[in-house]
DNA sequence: CGCAATTTGTTGCGATTGCAACTGTTGCGA
DNA sequence: TCGCAACAGTTGCAATCGCAACAAATTGCG
């Protein structure tokens, strides 16, 4: 019964590799998550606010704040969607491309230094591994998010 | 190089990882750092306060804060260092040791339910792999962080 | 000894984020 | 068409945490 090692291992290391790309993106003004959000923005396609906040795994609040900030720094552009008045279509400016391009460079230089220490038979493993991980963790979420609100279940109503 | 897609997967799996654990220790009024902190310490040797954001990876302010709630939920006592009038040891209560022990079961129960999907020699491998991370990012935050705060550099001084 | 540097813990402040409540919009069924 | 549920985005509020500044205590060096 390791598995408490691994948690921890996981753990430990999730907190160094956060505080890491924070030191590598401090330089470019941006967080971890509003670096995500650059990289998925695009300069055609506009996202909607709530798919960003799917996808990047956070409070379509969170996504407000998060656009907010990045229009403040120029990097992005809010425009209204042409066939709903309700969403925002959200692409990337000029500045934005640069400012991803640059903070890209950066990060990826430093996850090919780290991931470098393993060969590529040791990634393939560790990806199938944590895809692994990553449904069952996430299959206990949903359980137990949807046992606590009561939803529309299957019983009358 | 396929570097990037470990690099998503661990993030993504992290958040996921963090919010599991959040939901499994809101019951027992408890934060995944205020757990950790609980796992560690003890009833007879006391832990220092520097000691602890070590161990655990924060600020010193931090585990003032930390401490601070764990106290006021009477899980922990703070007690003065016999040998030194700056520190103090902090030590678990009748309560904290109750409140450990439901916690802990919860938590290593849904660990050992999400690590299930990996073989033994799997996990080994994990385990294996994340130690070397570790190293290399541990490696990595201790060169640029002392870059940045000049410290005592081998140069003449 | 005497004073400067270091260490320990604390506090103020700002940044980040989740949750709940809210406004305005859309879609659907009676 | 009306009304209501669902949806998109925003805001208020509280919790959390890092960083810098600080006071008190200790250490070490001249």
């Amino acid at each position: 019964m390791d598995d408490y090692q691994d948690y921890r291992l996981f753990q430990e290391l999730s907190l160094l590799l956060d505080h890491a790309d924070r030191l590598v993106l401090r330089q470019f003004r941006l967080n971890t998550l509003q670096y995500n959000a650059l990289l998925l923005l695009d300069t055609d396609e506009g996202w909607r606010l709530t798919d960003l906040s799917e996808r990047l795994l956070c409070e379509r609040s969170t996504v407000t704040r998060l656009v907010d900030y990045l229009e403040s720094e120029g990097l992005i552009a809010r425009s209204p969607d042409p066939g709903d008045r309700r969403s925002q279509r959200v692409t990337l400016t000029a500045a934005g491309v640069a400012r991803r391009r640059e903070a890209q460079a950066a990060i990826e230089e430093a996850i090919g230094r780290r991931f470098s220490v393993l060969s590529r038979e040791e990634e393939r493993q560790l990806i199938a591994m944590l895809k692994r991980l990553r449904a069952v963790v996430s299959a206990e979420i949903e359980a137990t998010t949807e046992a606590t609100s009561p939803e529309a279940s299957d019983t009358l109503s």
